[in-house]
DNA sequence: ACGATGATGAAC
DNA sequence: TTCATCATCGTA
């Protein structure tokens, strides 16, 4: 099963779309192959108030996609060798956006044979892994890209939250629980 | 526990 | 122009 997510998925504050990105999957093409992960493992980052999230500095030339539309790609190169992936959540000018820290292959169809790993657990491993960097940056991620997201087949959903990681710089929104992970998923 | 490695934002 | 910092990871 196969569904496209409306375009208003990601059109919401982002603490109410993590919950439900949570056993989604991450589809790219690569060459002539799709390939897809469900994710098992985000963060949310909402908007200049969050003393994690890069809109603490107001818009910037790095940053300014999150200031933009929803369902945007945000990649930015993270200890100068790692790419992040995160997805841009409404509503409109508000800047936040979602790192996927961690997806699985699915079980139904097997891991592509380019990939070693079953499970990418860590925002650097995915896009080393899949190829993503700066150029997806900027993308919309609607079902005409080659990296996107869909709804490819129901899952029974458990998930717990605990504090980010990476942020202890943070104060008291280093204490957030806004990392949201899967479990008991498939 | 630590170093690799380079963009970023702020200070000067 | 310099400087400290940083949403990480593999090796030790």
């Amino acid at each position: 099963m196969k569904k496209i997510l409306s375009s208003k998925f990601f059109d919401r504050g982002v603490l109410a779309v993590c919950p439900e990105l949570l056993g989604k999957y991450l589809v790219i093409n690569r060459g002539w192959k799709e390939v897809w992960f469900m994710i098992t493992e985000i963060e949310a980052y909402d908007g200049q108030e969050d003393l994690a999230c890069h809109a603490r500095f107001g818009k910037t030339d790095r940053n300014a996609v999150m200031f933009g539309h929803p369902e945007h790609w945000y990649v930015y190169l993270c200890y100068g060798m790692y790419w992040m992936l995160n997805i841009v959540t409404g509503p409109w000018k508000h800047p936040s956006a979602i790192l996927i820290r961690a997806v699985k292959s699915s079980t139904l169809k097997g891991t592509p044979s380019f990939i070693k790993e079953d499970k990418l657990d860590g925002p650097g491993k995915i896009t080393k892994n899949l190829w993503i960097d700066k150029r997806f940056n900027w993308k919309k991620a609607d079902k005409k890209s080659w990296l996107r997201i869909e709804d490819r087949w129901v899952i029974v959903k458990r998930y717990k939250t605990d504090k980010r990681i990476g942020v202890d710089y943070a104060g008291r929104w280093a204490k957030k629980k806004w990392r949201f992970i899967l479990v008991n998923s498939q």
